[in-house]
DNA sequence: GCCAATTGACTACAGTTGTAGTCTCGTCAT
DNA sequence: ATGACGAGACTACAACTGTAGTCAATTGGC
């Protein structure tokens, strides 16, 4: 049920995800980078995954591993379904017709998306 | 760049989307089914999508008539970007088999897409 | 065995969001 | 004229976010 991820807290998924588990510190060392945070930032943004239930943490002598228990799969389902619910009534096509028009798809991406499609298709029957 | 847009204030968005220009009782009437806000919220809702620069409001005698800036396109897209900028690396493919896993796409939304891919392609050239 | 460094726990604090309340002013019905 | 009512402006306040700081316990290096 785990509750909504921020910006902020998605990064640090991301490098979860990325690699796990991993110290508060590693994490931190990996974000440095991008964010600039701090550890205790990070810290702070790694208890409250925590708490929410979105990453788990096991003890490992004197510090915490960090594991995400939410996939980036999953998570990326949830957040696309609100997506289309909230904008497009839970339909693909506006969805993707959005997308090609602020994006312009590659060819690459119109190749992925017509293979897409048949498969889609045949598992229908 | 009008800033970021919360739930609540889309909600309100979406009542001017389908009319407008409204004034704010003629929109928390229309709001009050669903959410049950008081006219106050509604109205400070809409402030602040005025000060966010999201709708306009123009004065209609002693009160103001309120009317989107941002079209619903236009927020879809830039929503749907983002989504796919943050999760598959800007990519329409992965989004929508995402879209098919959570959800099952209906005939009719693969014939869509099926359409809607064939335009692409046929835009491209 | 002892000290500095590291770790997690707890605390902080300003900005945003959700949800409203108060204040003041103009106006419409009398 | 006047007084109640409805409009927007301003204010409130708790929860959540972004970004850290302090503290007390632990431990690895000497």
């Amino acid at each position: 049920m785990s509750k909504q991820i921020t910006k902020a807290e998605f990064q640090v998924m991301d490098i979860l995800w990325s690699e796990s588990p991993l110290a508060a510190a590693s994490v931190a060392e990996r974000l440095a980078d991008e964010t600039g945070w701090s550890l205790k930032t990070v810290k702070t943004l790694l208890s409250r995954l925590v708490e929410k239930g979105a990453v788990a943490h096991e003890p490992d002598g004197r510090r915490f591993l960090y594991r995400p228990k939410v996939t980036r799969g999953a998570y990326a389902r949830r957040a696309t379904q609100r997506l289309a619910d909230q904008l497009f009534d839970g339909r693909a096509a506006p969805l993707v017709a959005h997308l090609a028009e602020s994006k312009g798809l590659s060819a690459e991406d119109l190749r992925d998306l017509e293979n897409l499609v048949e498969e889609l298709k045949r598992d229908r029957d």
